[in-house]
DNA sequence: CTGTTAGCGCATTCAG
DNA sequence: CTGAATGCGCTAACAG
């Protein structure tokens, strides 16, 4: 690096103080340990040299390197979830903080990621994020992050070591449901996933929790499962509106599930709001904002997870134990509803 | 951190050496300083006491850090370019280097700018990635990182001092018309952005060549452009295709407009591929891989760009002059053609 | 109000 | 083949 560094040293000569005055000044440690004059004098040499404080030093100090690590699963490779680092970049900056991140693959064995997070300890870092995006969402901290501050995000540790926040999956299938019974609907369909994962049954939850607050019966022939692309969805949507007595609703579990529905409603020369509603989740933007009519649809929160997990991780690393208790449950974070154009009244 | 750091010292009196030993055989010093015998005793001991280096502490010392900072521009934010991200991630794992992400909006100003790097300068980074996503693709690189080693992706330094990658939109759009024409077409429409930037020109341009090359006559009536989302594809499609001679293929500027081009191809009863053949660019698996049928497009390479980066700052690092010879022209990176079902024969 | 000094954990001369 | 000593740039007692 050709431009040379300026020291604390310099800037102390430079004013002529001594060393420690400059960095008492620099800290802007609380009494007021220098006179106005002598830290303007130190202020000003600082600035003239350009100084900077070498973080890599002060971190040795202080057993404080200011630097947080985030090891994501398979995160950086999923679109939609881009949106976690997002949260934490920013968070982490409001915090004078700066986010290390580390990617590893979905397959990640117990031993690369004990490799990712000693890698991330060995830089001295002052706490981890984990964010994964896996079926089970119930997982053990691996041994060597144990006893380090640590935020889960996505998941929950099984021994409740560390805490950790996920979406809160029902509420963001009721606020779906909801805006569609709001709107009129009373036969509304539910094109699931078929997989076993949390969001797979925590939406079909908010999904019947609403319709019984209602006072609609659940009607099992309304709702159908399939995998998650849109060709899926396609299929599976396709008989469903292919029936006299069909919906005049869709909850669909993603926003590529409803591209699907859309398709088949298409075919099937119903026009979408006016013959059928249609709600999705996730908020792609991508497909949500550009379907015909733009999709109304869920959205995870993403950066908020992201800001949680860095804002609750600086509590734990200043020793605030009270934050531990958090590990105990699960924090849940609200689905929004973002309102696009897919839904109306019902036609009569 | 609860559990405390075991550093060097450690190591040393629990193998019974000194510090100066275990420095040597930790760090595979070439010259066999240790005998066999006192690097087993070490290493052992080292593993036993799970000691893992000080990296804050070794960089302070070697004046290198390890870490390399990426300044990306809006980038964590749009979802395709998370792959630079990505690739920018591995390539510095393979190279034992550690990635700190800076995320800075699209309107970023230059202070704002001098002052992102200025922080990744104090945490004393070896080298920094500078992302952007702009509309003038040659940009001034900041002040305070004349001298630092650098790196551009999607971008040139205008004035030479850093070497920059950029995808290579015309050879990629020659791909994309290339294979229509193989298939047959001669009619070949092109429903471009109208945005004055980079990518608008490269692609008319390679469209143009590969006309040109094959004897086909350039039909300005068949080149249409507007805003980039599905709807002004929709918008600017239909005319196009509602024409006594339409083109029998679509070459559309990215996937979000080819989506509204199948919209159109749908209201006018067109199918696809049969009747009207289209391909993309962008290749937003989204949109490409759950439209009906799947969209043949063109990809950008951001993973590659995003290893390319670290690679070539690498070897600035090291002091590789001649890569520094990099800079005075940008490079650029093939976009390749991504095979989905969107194209076939032209009907007689 | 200000300066001297002793490490933080490690790599590296330079002597054995 | 191995060890003692020095300092990377900075903070924090502890003196003045």
């Amino acid at each position: 690096m050709i431009p040379k560094r300026v020291g604390i040293k310099d800037v102390a000569s430079a004013a002529g103080v001594s060393v420690t005055t400059v960095s008492h000044i620099l800290n802007a440690t609380p009494n007021t340990r220098a006179s106005e004059e002598t830290r303007r004098r130190v202020k000003d040499a600082a600035r003239a040299l350009g100084y900077g404080p070498n973080r890599l030093a002060q971190g040795l100090r202080t057993q404080r390197s200011g630097m947080i690590g985030l090891l994501s699963e398979e995160i950086a490779t999923t679109p939609h979830a881009v949106r976690i680092i997002l949260g934490a970049q920013e968070a982490a900056r409001a915090h004078g903080l700066s986010l290390m991140i580390i990617n590893s693959t979905h397959d990640a064995n117990d031993e690369s990621r004990r490799d990712d997070i000693a890698a991330l300890l060995e830089r001295q870092v002052d706490g981890i994020l984990w964010a994964t995006i896996m079926y089970h969402r119930e997982v053990s901290l691996p041994s060597n992050l144990v006893g380090v501050p640590a935020v889960l995000i996505d998941a929950r540790d099984r021994a409740g070591l560390a805490p950790g926040v996920e979406p809160d999956e029902e509420s963001g299938a009721r606020a779906a449901v909801t805006a569609l019974i709001q709107a009129g609907h009373r036969r509304i369909g539910f094109v699931n996933y078929h997989g076993d994962i949390p969001a797979t049954h925590g939406r079909l939850r908010g999904y019947r929790s609403v319709l019984a607050e209602h006072g609609i019966p659940f009607d099992e022939s309304l709702v159908v499962a399939a995998d998650y692309e849109a060709l899926d969805g396609y299929a599976v949507t396709l008989p469903l509106l292919d029936r006299p007595d069909r919906p005049t609703a869709l909850f669909c579990f993603n926003d590529r599930m409803a591209m699907g529905a859309y398709r088949a409603a298409a075919e099937l020369h119903i026009t979408i709001p006016e013959e059928l509603s249609i709600v999705g989740f996730d908020n792609q933007e991508l497909i949500a904002a550009n379907l015909f009519p733009a999709l109304t649809t869920v959205a995870l929160p993403h950066y908020e997870m992201g800001v949680w997990a860095v804002d609750t991780l600086v509590r734990i690393m200043n020793g605030h134990e009270e934050d531990r208790l958090l590990s105990d449950h699960p924090t849940f974070m609200e689905c929004p509803l973002v309102i696009r154009q897919s839904i109306a009244a019902p036609a009569l």
